[in-house]
DNA sequence: TATTGTTATACTCTATAACTATA
DNA sequence: TATAGTTATAGAGTATAACAATA
Protein backbone atom coordinates (compact mmCIF):
# COMPACT_ATOMS: atom_id res chain seq x y z
CA UNK A 1 0.00 0.00 0.00
CA UNK A 2 1.25 3.43 -1.24
CA UNK A 3 1.51 6.01 2.05
CA UNK A 4 -0.74 8.61 0.26
CA UNK A 5 -3.28 5.43 0.32
CA UNK A 6 -3.12 4.50 3.91
CA UNK A 7 -5.58 4.14 6.27
CA UNK A 8 -4.36 6.87 8.74
CA UNK A 9 -3.47 9.29 5.36
CA UNK A 10 -7.57 8.77 4.67
CA UNK A 11 -8.90 9.32 8.13
CA UNK A 12 -6.91 12.19 9.30
CA UNK A 13 -8.13 14.91 6.64
CA UNK A 14 -11.94 13.78 8.11
CA UNK A 15 -10.77 14.46 11.23
CA UNK A 16 -8.71 17.57 10.70
CA UNK A 17 -11.95 19.30 9.06
CA UNK A 18 -14.62 18.24 11.55
CA UNK A 19 -12.21 19.23 14.41
CA UNK A 20 -11.59 22.44 13.12
CA UNK A 21 -15.08 23.00 12.50
CA UNK A 22 -15.79 21.86 16.14
CA UNK A 23 -13.56 24.31 16.96
CA UNK A 24 -14.73 27.45 15.81
CA UNK A 25 -17.82 27.01 16.88
CA UNK A 26 -19.24 29.73 19.42
CA UNK A 27 -20.33 27.39 22.37
CA UNK A 28 -22.09 28.88 25.04
CA UNK A 29 -19.25 28.87 27.72
CA UNK A 30 -16.29 28.16 25.15
CA UNK A 31 -13.96 26.19 27.98
CA UNK A 32 -10.71 25.58 26.69
CA UNK A 33 -9.87 21.74 25.53
CA UNK A 34 -7.66 21.38 28.70
CA UNK A 35 -9.97 23.04 30.58
CA UNK A 36 -12.96 20.66 29.63
CA UNK A 37 -11.10 17.54 29.46
CA UNK A 38 -10.15 18.31 33.13
CA UNK A 39 -13.90 18.13 34.27
CA UNK A 40 -15.08 15.72 32.33
CA UNK A 41 -12.02 13.65 33.60
CA UNK A 42 -13.36 14.50 37.16
CA UNK A 43 -17.14 13.90 36.54
CA UNK A 44 -15.75 10.09 35.52
CA UNK A 45 -13.55 9.87 37.61
CA UNK A 46 -14.22 12.12 41.33
CA UNK A 47 -11.48 13.82 43.19
CA UNK A 48 -8.77 14.17 42.14
CA UNK A 49 -5.08 15.48 42.74
CA UNK A 50 -3.10 17.86 40.90
CA UNK A 51 -0.53 15.80 39.85
CA UNK A 52 -2.17 13.49 38.33
CA UNK A 53 -4.15 15.74 35.96
CA UNK A 54 -1.14 17.25 34.89
CA UNK A 55 0.15 13.84 34.00
CA UNK A 56 -3.06 12.50 32.42
CA UNK A 57 -3.92 15.71 30.56
CA UNK A 58 -0.23 15.98 29.51
CA UNK A 59 0.42 19.57 30.97
CA UNK A 60 3.01 20.59 33.42
CA UNK A 61 2.32 20.83 37.18
CA UNK A 62 2.34 24.42 37.29
CA UNK A 63 0.02 24.84 34.31
CA UNK A 64 -2.33 22.48 36.45
CA UNK A 65 -2.14 24.48 39.36
CA UNK A 66 -3.25 27.45 37.78
CA UNK A 67 -5.91 26.12 35.43
CA UNK A 68 -7.19 24.69 38.71
CA UNK A 69 -7.17 28.21 40.03
CA UNK A 70 -9.05 29.66 37.13
CA UNK A 71 -11.80 26.92 37.21
CA UNK A 72 -12.18 27.36 40.99
CA UNK A 73 -12.44 31.15 40.61
CA UNK A 74 -14.94 30.05 37.75
CA UNK A 75 -17.16 28.41 40.60
CA UNK A 76 -16.20 25.15 38.02
CA UNK A 77 -13.80 22.78 40.31
CA UNK A 78 -13.29 22.76 44.31
CA UNK A 79 -10.20 22.29 46.02
CA UNK A 80 -10.08 20.17 49.37
CA UNK A 81 -7.59 18.68 51.67
CA UNK A 82 -6.53 15.06 51.39
CA UNK A 83 -6.77 13.80 55.02
CA UNK A 84 -3.89 11.55 54.82
CA UNK A 85 -0.65 13.42 53.10
CA UNK A 86 -1.02 17.53 54.18
CA UNK A 87 0.68 17.76 50.86
CA UNK A 88 -2.16 16.66 48.57
CA UNK A 89 -4.84 19.10 46.87
CA UNK A 90 -8.00 17.15 45.98
CA UNK A 91 -9.58 18.44 43.15
CA UNK A 92 -13.37 17.77 42.52
CA UNK A 93 -15.45 19.00 39.84
CA UNK A 94 -19.02 21.11 41.38
CA UNK A 95 -22.68 21.34 39.30
CA UNK A 96 -21.96 24.13 37.88
CA UNK A 97 -18.68 22.37 36.55
CA UNK A 98 -21.25 19.46 35.50
CA UNK A 99 -23.93 21.90 34.29
CA UNK A 100 -20.87 23.04 31.69
CA UNK A 101 -20.14 19.73 30.75
CA UNK A 102 -23.25 19.19 29.62
CA UNK A 103 -23.99 22.39 27.87
CA UNK A 104 -20.79 21.82 26.16
CA UNK A 105 -21.76 18.30 25.27
CA UNK A 106 -25.09 19.06 23.96
CA UNK A 107 -23.99 21.93 21.54
CA UNK A 108 -21.33 19.47 20.32
CA UNK A 109 -24.02 17.07 19.31
CA UNK A 110 -26.25 19.32 18.28
CA UNK A 111 -23.71 20.79 15.74
CA UNK A 112 -23.01 17.12 14.44
CA UNK A 113 -26.35 16.24 14.38
CA UNK A 114 -27.29 19.41 11.80
CA UNK A 115 -24.57 17.62 9.66
CA UNK A 116 -26.06 14.67 9.81
CA UNK A 117 -29.21 15.57 8.75
CA UNK A 118 -27.83 17.06 5.34
CA UNK A 119 -26.29 14.12 4.32
CA UNK A 120 -27.66 11.32 1.92
CA UNK A 121 -29.05 8.64 4.68
CA UNK A 122 -27.08 6.24 2.92
CA UNK A 123 -23.96 7.87 4.16
CA UNK A 124 -25.75 8.14 7.60
CA UNK A 125 -26.30 4.16 7.85
CA UNK A 126 -23.07 3.36 6.39
CA UNK A 127 -21.76 5.87 9.19
CA UNK A 128 -23.65 4.57 12.12
CA UNK A 129 -22.75 1.06 10.87
CA UNK A 130 -19.12 2.23 11.67
CA UNK A 131 -19.29 3.70 15.21
CA UNK A 132 -18.69 0.78 16.71
CA UNK A 133 -15.16 0.10 14.79
CA UNK A 134 -14.27 3.69 14.97
CA UNK A 135 -15.08 3.75 18.94
CA UNK A 136 -12.81 0.66 19.27
CA UNK A 137 -10.45 2.37 17.29
CA UNK A 138 -10.42 5.40 19.69
CA UNK A 139 -10.02 3.34 22.19
CA UNK A 140 -6.49 1.89 20.84
CA UNK A 141 -5.46 5.60 21.57
CA UNK A 142 -6.02 4.41 25.74
CA UNK A 143 -3.97 1.30 25.56
CA UNK A 144 -0.56 2.20 24.39
CA UNK B 1 -34.61 8.65 18.46
CA UNK B 2 -33.94 9.83 21.81
CA UNK B 3 -31.21 12.75 22.43
CA UNK B 4 -28.00 10.34 24.07
CA UNK B 5 -28.71 7.96 21.26
CA UNK B 6 -28.20 10.23 18.42
CA UNK B 7 -25.69 9.99 15.73
CA UNK B 8 -23.47 12.87 16.92
CA UNK B 9 -24.09 11.35 20.09
CA UNK B 10 -22.24 8.69 19.34
CA UNK B 11 -19.62 10.30 16.97
CA UNK B 12 -18.59 12.86 19.34
CA UNK B 13 -16.39 10.70 22.18
CA UNK B 14 -15.23 9.04 19.09
CA UNK B 15 -13.54 12.78 17.18
CA UNK B 16 -12.79 13.78 21.03
CA UNK B 17 -10.83 10.97 21.85
CA UNK B 18 -8.78 10.49 18.62
CA UNK B 19 -8.59 14.80 18.97
CA UNK B 20 -6.99 14.52 22.03
CA UNK B 21 -5.06 11.79 21.22
CA UNK B 22 -3.36 13.64 18.13
CA UNK B 23 -3.21 17.04 20.29
CA UNK B 24 -1.58 15.59 23.37
CA UNK B 25 1.54 14.10 20.65
CA UNK B 26 5.00 15.14 20.50
CA UNK B 27 5.13 16.26 16.49
CA UNK B 28 8.17 17.21 15.43
CA UNK B 29 7.45 20.98 14.71
CA UNK B 30 4.33 21.62 16.99
CA UNK B 31 2.83 23.91 15.16
CA UNK B 32 -0.28 25.41 16.26
CA UNK B 33 -3.57 24.20 14.86
CA UNK B 34 -4.08 27.55 12.66
CA UNK B 35 -0.80 28.16 11.92
CA UNK B 36 -0.65 24.70 10.59
CA UNK B 37 -4.41 25.36 8.69
CA UNK B 38 -3.16 28.76 7.40
CA UNK B 39 0.30 26.78 6.09
CA UNK B 40 -1.88 23.97 4.24
CA UNK B 41 -4.45 26.48 3.21
CA UNK B 42 -1.43 28.43 1.22
CA UNK B 43 -0.36 25.18 0.06
CA UNK B 44 -3.68 24.26 -1.27
CA UNK B 45 -4.62 27.51 -2.72
CA UNK B 46 -1.11 29.54 -3.31
CA UNK B 47 -1.03 33.09 -2.50
CA UNK B 48 -3.88 34.66 -0.39
CA UNK B 49 -4.61 38.32 1.27
CA UNK B 50 -4.15 38.63 5.07
CA UNK B 51 -8.02 39.77 4.64
CA UNK B 52 -9.36 36.62 3.00
CA UNK B 53 -7.00 34.25 5.47
CA UNK B 54 -8.49 35.72 8.76
CA UNK B 55 -12.11 35.60 7.14
CA UNK B 56 -11.49 31.62 6.17
CA UNK B 57 -9.58 30.68 9.00
CA UNK B 58 -11.76 32.73 11.63
CA UNK B 59 -9.42 34.53 13.31
CA UNK B 60 -9.27 38.72 14.18
CA UNK B 61 -8.11 40.77 10.60
CA UNK B 62 -5.03 41.69 13.50
CA UNK B 63 -4.55 38.62 14.48
CA UNK B 64 -3.82 37.05 10.94
CA UNK B 65 -1.00 40.09 10.71
CA UNK B 66 0.94 38.79 13.76
CA UNK B 67 0.64 34.97 12.81
CA UNK B 68 1.65 35.66 9.31
CA UNK B 69 4.58 37.81 10.85
CA UNK B 70 5.12 34.68 13.50
CA UNK B 71 5.27 32.43 9.92
CA UNK B 72 7.64 34.74 7.92
CA UNK B 73 9.95 35.28 10.81
CA UNK B 74 10.04 31.44 11.11
CA UNK B 75 10.82 31.01 7.31
CA UNK B 76 7.35 29.16 6.55
CA UNK B 77 5.98 31.91 4.46
CA UNK B 78 6.79 35.28 2.50
CA UNK B 79 5.26 38.29 2.36
CA UNK B 80 5.11 39.99 -1.07
CA UNK B 81 2.97 43.19 -2.64
CA UNK B 82 0.10 43.10 -4.59
CA UNK B 83 0.93 44.74 -7.73
CA UNK B 84 -2.59 46.18 -8.41
CA UNK B 85 -3.45 47.06 -5.55
CA UNK B 86 -1.50 48.86 -3.09
CA UNK B 87 -3.14 47.91 0.42
CA UNK B 88 -3.09 44.43 -0.13
CA UNK B 89 -0.01 41.35 1.09
CA UNK B 90 0.12 38.38 -0.76
CA UNK B 91 1.18 35.55 2.01
CA UNK B 92 2.77 32.13 0.21
CA UNK B 93 4.40 29.41 1.72
CA UNK B 94 7.76 28.66 1.09
CA UNK B 95 9.31 25.24 0.75
CA UNK B 96 10.27 25.39 4.25
CA UNK B 97 6.45 25.66 5.36
CA UNK B 98 5.66 22.60 2.75
CA UNK B 99 8.48 20.91 4.41
CA UNK B 100 6.73 21.49 8.04
CA UNK B 101 3.57 20.51 6.42
CA UNK B 102 5.14 17.61 4.83
CA UNK B 103 6.53 16.22 8.33
CA UNK B 104 3.51 17.20 10.47
CA UNK B 105 1.23 15.21 8.11
CA UNK B 106 3.51 12.23 7.81
CA UNK B 107 3.71 12.33 11.74
CA UNK B 108 -0.30 12.46 12.53
CA UNK B 109 -0.60 9.58 9.62
CA UNK B 110 2.07 7.05 10.92
CA UNK B 111 0.54 7.71 14.22
CA UNK B 112 -3.41 6.84 13.04
CA UNK B 113 -1.61 3.86 11.02
CA UNK B 114 -0.27 2.12 13.83
CA UNK B 115 -3.51 2.43 15.54
CA UNK B 116 -5.00 0.35 12.93
CA UNK B 117 -2.68 -2.13 12.92
CA UNK B 118 -3.58 -2.48 16.12
CA UNK B 119 -6.99 -3.01 15.78
CA UNK B 120 -9.34 -6.69 14.02
CA UNK B 121 -8.96 -6.56 10.56
CA UNK B 122 -12.59 -6.38 10.33
CA UNK B 123 -12.86 -3.14 12.12
CA UNK B 124 -10.36 -2.00 10.01
CA UNK B 125 -12.55 -2.79 6.76
CA UNK B 126 -15.79 -1.27 8.06
CA UNK B 127 -14.00 1.88 8.66
CA UNK B 128 -12.23 2.03 5.29
CA UNK B 129 -15.77 1.43 4.03
CA UNK B 130 -17.15 4.40 5.72
CA UNK B 131 -13.98 6.61 5.06
CA UNK B 132 -16.38 8.17 1.55
CA UNK B 133 -19.52 8.70 3.77
CA UNK B 134 -17.44 10.38 6.46
CA UNK B 135 -15.80 12.29 3.99
CA UNK B 136 -18.64 13.28 2.92
CA UNK B 137 -19.98 14.15 6.18
CA UNK B 138 -16.82 16.07 6.80
CA UNK B 139 -17.54 18.35 3.62
CA UNK B 140 -20.97 19.49 4.77
CA UNK B 141 -18.93 21.09 7.32
CA UNK B 142 -18.02 23.10 4.49
CA UNK B 143 -21.20 24.01 2.98
CA UNK B 144 -23.33 26.00 5.30
C1' DT C 1 -15.39 57.31 2.49
C1' DA C 2 -14.36 52.41 2.34
C1' DT C 3 -10.90 48.93 2.43
C1' DT C 4 -6.37 46.74 3.76
C1' DG C 5 -3.36 46.11 6.96
C1' DT C 6 -0.60 47.47 11.22
C1' DT C 7 0.29 49.02 15.91
C1' DA C 8 -1.04 49.42 20.83
C1' DT C 9 -2.72 47.10 24.53
C1' DA C 10 -4.64 43.54 27.33
C1' DC C 11 -6.07 38.98 28.50
C1' DT C 12 -5.79 33.77 28.45
C1' DC C 13 -3.06 29.88 28.45
C1' DT C 14 1.11 27.49 29.10
C1' DA C 15 5.99 26.68 30.14
C1' DT C 16 10.45 26.55 33.09
C1' DA C 17 12.80 27.85 37.32
C1' DA C 18 12.74 28.80 42.01
C1' DC C 19 10.34 28.32 46.15
C1' DT C 20 7.41 26.43 50.39
C1' DA C 21 5.44 22.83 52.98
C1' DT C 22 4.93 18.13 54.12
C1' DA C 23 6.55 13.31 54.13
C1' DT D 1 15.94 14.02 50.52
C1' DA D 2 11.84 13.32 47.86
C1' DT D 3 7.23 14.66 46.80
C1' DA D 4 3.05 17.96 46.21
C1' DG D 5 1.99 22.10 45.09
C1' DT D 6 2.64 27.27 44.47
C1' DT D 7 4.71 31.56 42.97
C1' DA D 8 7.54 34.25 39.70
C1' DT D 9 8.31 35.21 35.24
C1' DA D 10 8.16 34.92 30.30
C1' DG D 11 6.42 33.80 25.74
C1' DA D 12 2.73 32.35 22.36
C1' DG D 13 -1.53 33.31 20.79
C1' DT D 14 -5.59 36.03 20.24
C1' DA D 15 -8.88 39.90 20.83
C1' DT D 16 -10.62 44.91 20.44
C1' DA D 17 -9.60 49.71 19.56
C1' DA D 18 -7.07 53.14 17.31
C1' DC D 19 -4.23 54.22 13.51
C1' DA D 20 -1.89 54.71 8.61
C1' DA D 21 -1.97 53.98 3.82
C1' DT D 22 -4.28 53.19 -0.43
C1' DA D 23 -8.44 52.93 -3.29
Amino acid sequence: MVADESRGSQLLPVLAQLVRFLRQLDSPDNPSPVALGVLRRLDREGPSRITDLARLERTSQPGMTQLVGRLERAGLVLRTADAQDGRVVLVEVTEEGRALIARTHAYYVATLDKLFDRLDPADCETIVAALPALERLAGETAAG
